[in-house]
DNA sequence: CCTCAACCTTACCGGTCAGTATAGTTTCAG
DNA sequence: CTGAAACTATACTGACCGGTAAGGTTGAGG
């Protein structure tokens, strides 16, 4: 149901990630869409909200995912580790055009825009996904457990998607593991 | 001498940083260097070479203060921790709005475009740097010991510039000391 | 003093943008 | 059968875009 609604965000969301959002046209998106600049507007007021309706999806669908792959793990070393999975296949699924919500970051500098504030709510909720695990794990501080994690996995998605050639991932992930490592033995030594 | 040129390239990049590539008009890069659009256009041939233009430019200045601060370093293990205050220094220095190569690259997303060219070309100098750091620390694969360097400074920069008020840079350090370690004792062992 | 180049002003071009107005058409439930 | 909702098509607004045309002003060096 509102099916319309739903191709008007995939039409929109997959323009995005190739072009970019400032330069992709409203015309374009309901084009793509099959209906017309109308009918965009009859279900979103502005551009904006629709963009902001994109980013709220895709984190939607982002989350759906990572439930579905954390459920396989037997533990919470090995789901922390399955993130980097998760944002490789991410990756290489938009054939390397970095991630959406960085993107649009850079498109809309003002911090209180509402496409800002779609983003941080993503990342935030992969914050607090990463130290809920953490926690599990035992370590001693689980939110700088999970800043770390955090920051290998921004850092090889941005470095992925500008140079494909070499295993950024793997890279990633074994830093992931001996970081991980690190702050259980810290745990146990206190 | 051509002070004009440098005056254009200071006011785009100011522009540029606070709101966007895409965003800015020639017009307004013109009016804030104090000159007419008549007048940028006798400089440069086109917008697209402005952005090149600033974008190599600052390249040039990130070199020569990564010089500066090397040339005060130790030893290279000191030289590759120092990158973390310089890209701490320069995420403060444009009050976090993030990197403009990741952002340009964000706005132009063809590989092929000159701008994307002058992005990889910063990236990869900042890879060879690190590499060639490592390898005077005598690692046993410096190319492995920079990739993982730098996914932690894109990492920490991207997370940095999202939420200001967790010590990124200092996680990121940490990591990159231990990983550091990590990269040297496998060269002993071998 | 004259020249020449860098700069200026003003106006324009064709194109695209987000968003709106108006009105006709399909669809489907009550 | 009716009527509302969802969609269609087309045309428009006002603004801005990158880039150009034509001609006037300034100032320093030979």
């Amino acid at each position: 149901m509102d099916k319309t609604r739903t191709r008007l965000i995939d039409s929109a969301l997959r323009l995005f990630l190739s072009h970019g959002v400032h330069i992709t046209g409203v015309t374009a998106i309901a084009s793509l869409a099959g209906v017309t600049k109308m009918t965009l507007y009859s279900h979103f007021p502005s551009k904006d909200s629709l963009i902001v309706a994109c980013l709220d999806e895709r984190d939607r669908r982002w989350r759906e995912e990572v439930a579905r792959t954390l459920a396989k793990q037997p533990d919470p070393v090995s789901s922390m580790l399955a993130f980097f999975d998760l944002y490789e296949r991410f990756l290489l699924r938009d054939s390397g055009r970095g991630c959406l919500f960085v993107n649009s970051a850079a498109e809309f500098p003002q911090p209180d825009h509402p496409v800002r504030l779609a983003v941080s709510r993503h990342k935030q909720g992969i914050r607090e996904n990463l130290s809920a695990l953490a926690a599990s794990a035992g370590v001693r501080d689980p939110d700088i457990a999970a800043e770390g994690l955090f920051i290998l996995l921004e850092g090889s998605f941005v470095s992925g998607s500008m140079s494909q050639d070499t295993p950024v991932f793997d890279t990633a992930r074994r830093m992931a593991q001996s970081w991980i490592q690190q702050q259980e033995s810290q745990e146990k030594s206190a």
